[in-house]
RNA sequence: GCCGAGGUGGCGAAAUUGGCAGACGCACUAGCCUUAGGAGCUAGUAUUCGAAAGAAUGUGAGGGUUCAACUCCCUCCCUCGGCACCA
C-alpha cells in the first residue's frame, strides 16, 4: 500500500478544484441560492493566522455541504486592505503601500488555497482597488446629499504617537487600540456620519434576524436607549435679581432643562449639576455676563477639567469634584424650593440635556457627590407621577460617527471645499478620486494628513460654481469599505463594479440578503453595527432593491478565539504563535482542518493543543487504511448499516448547527467501527463514509473516491440521505435502576412492553438479591431505555 | 455597578422535552511487534476501598422539587467577555 503522502496528494486536487467551476456561484439559477459570508481579513504581512482558519474552514464545510445538497452557493472572499500596518510598514521601508498590499494578499490567498478552502475567486474584491472604493466614496456623497455626513468642530480622541484622530470605538481604557498610547482631547474639525438617526431602527430591526442572543444584547446596549424625561427648573438670580424679570421671546423664565429616567423621583432632588461644557455655564462665565458670585472659581474649574486626560476623568474610583455656581438658584418644579446649581465633570455634556437634577437619595453617583459636598439628602420623599414633571423623551448613548482620518492609506473624502458654495461633492462622474502618488506617508506634526502637502492635487474646481477650490484631504476610516463589501461581491458577478446602481439590481435581488454571515465577537459594535446601518441607509434611498429587506445578515454567527498552548493570548512578543503553514507542511491541511474543527466548540475559546493535532492525523490514516482494503463484503453488517444512517443525520445536523467538534468524534466512531468489522464493511460503506467526511477533509476524500474507481469529484457528489427505517435499532440495551441507581443492563427487543420487560428483569439474579425482603411500591417503565423499581 | 457566557477526569471536551455522567480525542500505564521509535497493534485509565466480583462517592458550594437532576427551582461563590460617572 502506497503511504499516505498529503503534500502530494493536496497540491494536486487543489489544482483540479481551482481550474474548475465547481466552487463558481451562478447567477440567475433555478437552484436554491445559499449566500455565505465569512469576514474577509486585513491582509497583514504577518500572514494568516490559525484563528482565520478555523472560521475560514468552518463555513467552508458548510459551503461544500451545501453544494452537495444541490444548492446554488456563493462563497466569496477578498481583502479588508486599507489599514495602519500597512501604512507603518510603507514609512518604513519607503515601498508605496500598495506594493506591499499586493504581497500580501498575494501571500493571503495562497495559504487559503493551501488549505483547500473552496472560495469562488472570480468574486475577488479589495477595498484599495479604485474601482471599489469608487462605491465606497458613493457611498459618502449619498450620506452627504441627504445630510447625514456633516463636518463639525468636535473634541476628538487624538493619539499622539500616531497622531491621528480615533472614534470612540478605537479607544480601550482610554488608550489607542492600536499602540497603546494614552489618548488626549483634542479640537479639530471633522466629518461625522450621522449613525445616531438610525438608532431605533438599528435596536428594533435586531427582531428580524437570527443573531446570537449576546450580538443582540452587546449591540441594544451599545446604542443604549432610555427612556425619560426632560424637565425644566427655573433659575432665580440672586445676585442680580434684576434679571428674573427678563423674559425670552415667548416669555419664558430662564431655565436648566434636565434629563431623567427617573422623573418620578424629582420630590427628592436637592441640587442640579451642570457639566462643564455646557451651554449655561460657558455663557455665564463670558465676558459678557455678570451674575455669579464665584465666576472666576467657575471659571477655573471648566479649564481644569477641559485640559484632564480622559483616563483621569473618568478614572473608577475617583473622587467626585466640582464648584458650586454661586449667585443663581434653581428651583424644584415639585417642591417649590430653591436648591443649588453645581458645575463637576461627572454629568456628561454629550448625553442627555448636559445637565441633571440630583437625587442623593435614589442614585449613586449623586449620593457620593453630595456626601463630599455636605448637600442634603432627603431619604424619604413622595414619588411623582411618571408624567407628572416634563416631557417625554428618548435619549442614545450612541454617538455620530467620526468618519475623518489623518493618514494617507485610506479611500479620500470625495468633498471639495468652496469659498462661495461651500463643501461640495465630487460629482459621480469624476469617482473615483483617486489615491496621489506622494513622497512621504508620514501624518505631519500638524495633524493634518499627508495629502495636505500635495498642492497640486489639492487644488480644485468647484464643482457647482467653477471656481477655486481645494479638496478634502482626510481620509476615512478602515471601517469604511467593510461597510457595504457583502454587496460587492454580488456585483463582481455582473460587472467588475462598473457604475451604475442600477446594473446590479437582479443580482442583488436574487442573492441578498446574506443567509449566514460568521466572523468575530470584536466586530460586533464596529464593523456588524456600521455595515447594518449603512446598508439601511442604501435601502432607505433605493440604491438596493426594497424586496431584498432592510437587514443585510440574515444570520449571524461568530468564532471563538484560540489561544495560545497553556490558555493565553497568542502573541509575537509571547512567541506562542502557531504558524498554519508550518502544520500543513507538518501533517497537511486536512489534518489541520479536522484538528481545528475537532479542539472543541466552534463558538468557544479554545487553546491550541501541539499534541493533539495528532489524533486528527491519525484519523486520517485509519479511514487511508480501510479505504484501500482489497476485498468489500456483499451485504453490510446490521449494526454497521444503522450505525452509518445514524451518522448521517448526525453529521448533517452538526454542521449546520456549527457542532463540528461532535460531528468529527461520531465519524470516529463509525470508522473505528468499520475498523473492528472490517470483513462486513462494503463497498456502499466506504463510498458514504468518504462523502460525509468530505466537507471536513476535501483532499484525502477525493483522492480515495478517485482510488476506488468513482467517477468525478467527490466534492460534486450528492450528500447521503438519512434513511429512518435503517437507523431504527432492534435491539436496545435497557437500563435496569433500583430507587434511580443503575443496578443491571438488560438486551432486549427495542418494541418490549412493560410486562415483558418487568418478566425479565424480576428473574435476573442481581435485581432479584436487591429486592429479596423488600416490598415494590411502584414501577416507573420508559420503553426502549429503563425501567425504575421503586422499593 | 450593568449586560452576557461559563464552571464536568491529568488535559480539550460529550451528554438537555429530566432517564447509563465522562462519548470522541490527547496524555498516561502495561503488554505485543520492531534493528530502532516521538511509528503501529491490544488492553486499561473519575475518586476511594478491594486480588477480583463488587460497593460507596462524584458534574463550583449549599438547599429544594422528583421514582430519577450536569440538566428544573432558590441562595451563594468563582472565571471569562462586553459596557461603564450614560442620570
Amino acid at each position: 500500500m502506497v503511504k499516505y503522502n498529503p503534500a502530494k496528494i493536496e497540491k494536486k486536487w487543489q489544482k483540479k478544484w481551482y481550474n474548475s467551476t465547481l466552487f463558481k456561484a451562478k447567477n440567475g439559477s433555478k437552484a436554491k441560492k445559499f449566500y455565505l459570508l465569512v469576514e474577509f481579513p486585513y491582509p497583514s504581512g504577518d500572514g494568516l493566522h490559525v484563528g482565520h482558519c478555523r472560521s475560514y474552514t468552518a463555513l467552508d464545510i458548510i459551503a461544500r455541504k451545501r453544494r452537495m445538497q444541490g444548492q446554488n452557493v456563493l462563497f466569496p472572499m477578498g481583502w479588508d486592505a486599507f489599514g495602519l500596518p500597512t501604512e507603518n510598514y510603507a514609512i518604513k521601508k519607503g515601498v508605496h503601500p500598495s506594493v506591499v498590499t499586493k504581497k500580501n494578499t498575494e501571500n493571503f490567498k495562497k495559504q487559503m488555497k493551501n488549505l483547500g478552502l473552496s472560495f469562488d475567486w472570480s468574486r475577488e474584491i479589495n477595498t484599495t482597488d479604485p474601482a471599489y472604493y469608487a462605491w465606497t466614496q458613493w457611498i459618502f456623497i449619498k450620506l452627504f446629499e441627504k445630510g447625514l455626513a456633516y463636518k463639525d468642530n468636535i473634541n476628538i480622541n487624538w493619539c499622539p504617537s500616531c497622531k491621528i484622530g480615533l472614534a470612540n470605538e478605537e479607544v480601550v481604557d482610554g488608550k489607542c487600540e492600536r499602540c497603546g498610547t494614552k489618548v488626549e482631547k483634542r479640537e479639530k474639525k471633522q466629518w461625522l456620519i450621522k449613525i445616531t438617526k438610525y438608532a431605533d431602527r438599528l435596536i428594533k430591526d435586531l427582531d428580524l434576524v437570527d443573531y446570537p442572543e449576546r450580538v443582540k444584547d452587546q449591540q441594544k446596549n451599545w446604542i443604549g436607549k432610555s427612556e425619560g424625561a426632560e424637565i425644566d427648573f427655573l433659575l432665580n438670580f440672586k445676585k442680580d435679581p434684576k434679571l428674573n424679570e427678563n423674559r425670552g421671546s415667548r416669555g419664558e423664565r430662564a431655565a436648566i432643562k434636565v434629563f431623567t429616567t427617573r422623573p418620578d423621583t424629582i420630590f427628592g432632588a436637592t441640587y442640579l449639576v451642570l457639566s462643564p461644557e455646557h451651554l449655561w455655564v460657558q455663557l455665564a462665565t463670558d465676558d459678557n455676563h455678570n451674575v455669579l458670585e464665584n465666576k472666576e472659581e467657575v471659571k477655573a474649574y471648566v479649564q481644569s477639567v477641559k485640559h484632564k486626560p480622559e483616563i483621569e476623568r473618568i478614572a473608577e474610583g475617583k473622587e467626585k469634584s466640582g464648584v458650586e455656581i454661586k449667585g443663581v438658584v434653581a428651583i424644584n418644579p415639585a417642591t417649590g424650593k430653591e436648591i443649588p446649581l453645581f458645575v463637576a465633570d461627572y454629568v456628561l455634556a454629550q448625553y442627555g440635556t448636559g445637565a441633571i437634577m440630583a437625587v442623593p437619595a435614589d442614585d449613586k453617583r449623586d449620593k457620593e457627590f453630595a456626601e463630599t459636598y455636605r448637600l442634603p439628602i432627603i431619604e424619604n420623599y413622595q414619588k411623582a407621577g411618571f408624567e407628572d414633571f416634563g416631557k417625554k423623551t428618548v435619549n442614545y448613548k450612541l454617538r455620530d460617527w467620526v468618519f475623518s482620518r489623518q493618514h494617507y492609506w485610506g479611500e479620500p473624502i470625495p468633498m471639495i471645499f468652496c469659498g462661495q458654495c461651500g463643501w461640495q461633492p465630487v460629482p459621480e462622474k469624476d469617482l473615483p478620486v483617486e489615491l496621489p502618488k506622494v513622497k512621504k506617508y508620514q501624518p505631519t506634526d500638524t495633524g493634518e494628513s499627508p495629502l495636505s502637502a500635495m498642492t497640486v492635487w489639492v487644488k480644485a474646481k468647484c464643482p457647482t460654481c467653477k471656481g477655486p477650490a481645494v479638496r478634502e484631504t482626510d481620509t476615512m476610516p478602515n471601517w469604511a469599505g467593510s461597510n457595504w463589501y457583502y454587496l460587492a461581491y454580488v456585483m463582481r458577478g455582473v460587472s467588475n463594479l462598473q457604475f451604475p446602481m442600477a446594473k446590479y439590481r437582479e443580482a442583488l435581488k436574487y442573492w441578498m440578503p446574506v443567509d449566514w454571515y460568521n466572523g468575530g465577537m470584536e466586530h460586533t459594535t464596529l464593523h456588524l453595527l456600521y455595515s447594518r446601518f449603512i446598508f439601511k441607509f442604501l435601502w432607505d434611498i433605493g440604491a438596493v432593491p426594497q424586496s431584498i429587506g432592510s437587514e443585510p445578515y440574515k444570520k449571524r454567527t461568530s468564532h471563538g478565539v484560540i489561544l495560545g498552548p497553556g490558555g493565553v493570548k497568542m502573541s509575537k512578543s509571547k512567541g506562542n504563535v502557531i504558524n498554519p503553514d508550518d502544520v500543513v507542511k507538518q501533517y497537511g491541511a486536512d489534518t489541520l482542518r479536522l484538528y481545528e474543527m475537532f479542539m472543541g466548540p466552534f463558538d468557544q475559546m479554545i487553546p491550541w493543543d501541539p499534541k493533539g493535532i495528532i489524533g486528527a492525523r491519525r484519523f486520517i490514516e485509519k479511514v487511508y487504511v480501510i479505504a484501500h482494503k482489497k476485498t468489500f463484503a456483499k451485504k453490510g453488517n446490521a449494526h454497521v448499516n444503522t450505525l452509518l444512517n445514524k451518522t448521517i443525520k448526525k453529521v448533517s445536523e452538526d454542521i449546520e448547527a456549527m457542532k463540528f467538534n461532535t460531528a468529527i468524534s461520531s465519524l470516529m466512531v463509525l470508522v473505528n467501527s468499520f475498523s473492528e468489522n472490517l470483513e462486513q464493511v462494503t463497498k456502499e460503506h466506504i463510498k458514504n463514509l468518504l462523502l460525509l467526511i468530505s466537507p471536513f477533509a476535501p483532499h484525502i476524500t477525493e483522492e480515495l473516491w478517485q482510488n476506488l474507481k468513482y467517477k468525478g469529484l467527490c466534492s460534486a457528489q450528492k450528500w447521503p440521505v438519512f434513511d429512518k427505517a435503517v437507523a431504527k435499532e432492534e435491539r436496545v440495551v435497557l437500563i435496569v435502576q433500583i430507587n434511580g441507581k443503575v443496578r443491571d443492563k438488560q438486551v432486549m427487543n427495542a418494541g418490549s412492553s412493560q410486562q415483558d420487560v418487568e418478566k425479565i428483569v424480576l428473574q435476573s439474579e442481581k435485581i432479584k438479591a436487591w429486592i429479596a425482603g423488600k416490598e415494590i411500591k411502584k414501577v416507573i417503565f420508559v420503553p426502549g431505555k429503563l425501567i425504575n423499581i421503586v422499593i
